[in-house]
DNA sequence: ATATACACGACTAATTTAGTCGTAAATAGT
DNA sequence: ACTATTTACGACTAAATTAGTCGTGTATAT
């Protein structure tokens, strides 16, 4: 329980490549993958997510790739599961509030109060302290 | 993503309205999963694993049900969690170390660092700032 | 005895996550 | 223009996890 995916978890593993990689250097889907073990039309869907959010740029054709446009000091925690994942939360009742069947729940402050602190902790925690 | 199980949260509203009643007394599954919506059979389960942890007592028999018997600031999230959904960790290589595909993983410290985090939390979080 | 309540393993169903495939579009090099 | 390379992306299947059900057994108060 409370576990990233695997989708996210490469992700993260191919930022901090990128972060390695100097300035203007690229780096590919294959290589990355091949380098690291992880299946490439996975790790390729996560790149693309993160792509279209703009943390980092495509280069197509040969001689192509991703490189890192943004400072991953910018890029917070929740804003990258978020991409990833989508809205987090521990319970869908913190962003689903269609939820019919609990309608005595007694747990909903306290809920909250755990995933605010959640929330807090990958708030300020940035891309730059995961890649170094 | 990040989400607790839906037995670990009707666990929780049931540790939270036996907290509500006074001392000696008792509350079935019944009552409970009545009250509050949950399934049953499936709230019986989370119980009897709370009560097996000695979290909650049970009293067989006509007249009988489950009570809390220990002091919730005792218990902290951190607990309550491996008692009910395992252990507990942002990713399976936390815990179990049996990770091959990714022997050149460039993750593994910052994945950490990111789990204490959580860890921390849910260590000095305790069942009373739950239940009130 | 009987009705009530917990105990618990086995099972099925639903949902989520992981991974694959096929096809399209851009582009560098020739 | 052609080809090889690389990203883009939706549709699909497979695997794993979670949710929920069922049957049977045990304790016990009345």
């Amino acid at each position: 329980m409370l576990k990233i995916t695997r989708k996210a978890e490469y992700a993260l593993i191919a930022l901090r490549h990128l972060n390695s990689i100097k300035g203007g250097e690229l780096a590919t889907v294959k290589e990355i993958s091949t380098q690291y073990g992880i299946p490439q039309e996975l790790l390729a869907k996560a790149l693309q997510q993160l792509a279209r959010a703009k943390v980092i740029e495509a280069i197509k054709g040969p001689s192509g790739g991703y490189k890192l446009v943004r400072d991953p000091h910018e890029i917070n925690m929740t804003n990258f599961f978020e991409i990833l994942e989508g809205p987090m939360g521990i319970m869908d009742c913190y962003f689903d509030s269609g939820c019919n069947q609990l309608s005595a729940c007694n747990i909903r402050t306290p809920i909250n109060r755990i995933n605010d602190s959640i929330r807090t902790i990958f708030d300020k925690m940035t891309l730059a302290d995961i890649t170094y």
